[in-house]
RNA sequence: GGAGAGGUGACUGAGUGGUUUAAGGUGCGCGAUUGGAAAUCGCGUGUACGUGAUGAGCGUACCGAGGGUUCGAAUCCCUCCCUCUCCGCCA
């Protein structure tokens, strides 16, 4: 959510956001929706100050036993304007709130103007695009061979799009869960949580899902529960509606938690396999930061997720997303893909983002600088390092044998009991 | 699932219809005192919105949320939410 005295002063800004994000907001509605409820607002708030004066009068009338009913019979008539005005404030203030969640944050200046995924800007690559293997199958295949995925029995269990991981394939998302989580707690300084995976209305809209994305998550309908789509929802809603004492800056926090996305309508493109399932693993990284230092968080946090594809050796690109793929949430944005030799696709496994105080706004994100002085918004940042299905797909593909065997990353063999090869 | 208690400012804690423009305390800030500190004393210290010049000031709202009664609600009534305690069930 955008600070609406910004958008009253920038309006300009604010329709050229909406335009470069592509995004369906009618600004000038929000302008004159905001200046009639300026409007309504003083002139209520006038007669409720005659209302409170004149309270105050009645009650000294009365304790010195004076007669005040013509003074009451004209204040029931001043009230009654009064609900009249709070009726009208209501109706318009719900609609100015309801347009005022569909104006887009604001992009960073170094973020490049532009229409569609076409147009992002790949700003480095690492490592060799290839596999130990002369011509790699598809993850499904060589997982199915290796009895170490089985889409059939998850079928049974949940539906299609869903995944079972076998004896060494459990141990590799094990074994990958624990990995990234050891380097981000251990070297990169972030604290672990293991949160609820279930988050309540309230945490939903903080963070963003909320209203936009009701029908893309599981929703538990009797408790008006979610299943979280992302670990972003419990990471960024730990301190909600909190003031955060200046000197516990910058908040790091890493977890590892299952991601829930009922990918309504994407079937039948990409989805076999790992590629697109409705459950999949993920660690996710938040941080909660003084906004001077938010755009080096931002840097910090991409090459911490970096970091863990680089140990595993997968090749993989770094893109800053242009205006028209940035989110309605994001001021900037880094996508990192890694190269999968099965599928020959670049595949997203991590998306690093700065959202400046835009969720925090929402959320009620607030800390208390050191020096004293009035609480102000944190900047809020997440990023996954990484997720895990996609990145079990690279390491399946890329580390395939011409036997038909997979080689286990080195730095992952500590967490599979040394285990060198998969067969 | 059953029974009970409770939600008040950064924290604590009074307040059951009209000087509550939310007492008192703690914490915090400034000042006095001191060689310096502790203690003590004085003053100040919420948020949002509006108005105003992004200043001072002024106004309105906010005592879990929403609605109602009333000239007037933290206070009375209704609905909902949440927290805690005990019991039951349970990994």
């Amino acid at each position: 959510m955008l600070d609406l005295r910004f958008i009253r002063a920038n309006p300009d800004v604010v329709r050229k956001t909406i335009a470069d994000k592509g995004e369906k907001a009618d600004l000038d509605r929000l302008l004159s929706l905001d200046e009639e409820h300026r409007k309504l607002l003083v002139e209520s708030d006038a007669l409720k100050r005659e209302r409170n004066v004149e309270s105050e009068k009645i009650s000294v009338l009365k304790k010195e036993g004076g007669d005040a009913s013509r003074e009451i019979a004209r204040m029931r008539e001043v009230s009654a304007r009064i609900r009249d005005y709070d009726e009208r404030l209501g109706a318009v203030r719900g609609e100015l709130r309801t347009v005022e969640l569909t104006i887009p944050n604001v992009p960073h200046e170094t973020v490049p103007v532009g229409a569609d995924e076409d147009e992002n800007v790949v700003l480095r690559e690492w490592g060799e695009p290839g596999s130990l293997a002369s011509s790699p199958v598809p993850h499904w295949e060589i997982g199915e061979t290796l009895g170490i995925l089985d889409a059939k029995g998850a079928r049974r269990i949940a539906g299609s799009g869903f995944m079972a991981f076998v004896g060494a394939g459990a141990r590799l998302e094990r074994g990958l869960i624990g990995f990234m989580l050891d380097t981000h707690t251990r070297e990169h300084g972030y604290t672990e949580i293991s949160p609820p995976f279930i988050a309540n209305r309230a945490a939903m809209e903080g963070t963003g899902q909320l209203p936009k994305l009701e029908f893309d998550m599981y929703r538990c309908d009797e408790d008006d529960l979610f299943l979280i789509p992302t670990g972003e929802v419990p990471l960024t809603n730990v301190h909600r509606d909190e003031v955060i004492p200046g000197e516990r800056l910058p908040v790091k926090y890493a977890a590892y938690t299952p991601c829930f996305r009922r990918e309504a309508g994407s079937y039948g493109k990409d989805t076999r396999g790992l590629l697109r399932v409705h459950q999949f693993d993920k660690v996710e990284m938040v941080k909660l930061v003084e906004p001077e230092t938010s755009y080096d968080e931002l840097e910090s946090l991409t090459a911490n997720a970096e970091t863990v594809l680089q140990r595993l050796g997968l090749p993989y690109r770094v893109k800053v997303l242009c205006t028209g793929d940035l989110s309605f949430s994001a001021a900037k944005c880094y996508d990192i893909d890694v190269w999968s030799a099965g599928v020959q696709q670049w595949l997203e496994v991590s998306s690093c983002s700065n959202f400046e105080d835009f969720q925090a706004r929402r959320a009620g994100l607030k800390y208390q600088p050191e020096g004293g002085g009035k609480a102000r918004f944190v900047h809020t940042l997440n990023g996954s390092g990484v997720a895990m299905a996609r990145t079990v797909v690279a390491i399946l593909e890329n580390y395939q044998t011409d036997a038909g065997t997979i080689v286990v990353p080195e730095a992952l063999r500590p967490y599979m009991d040394g285990l060198e090869e998969i067969d």
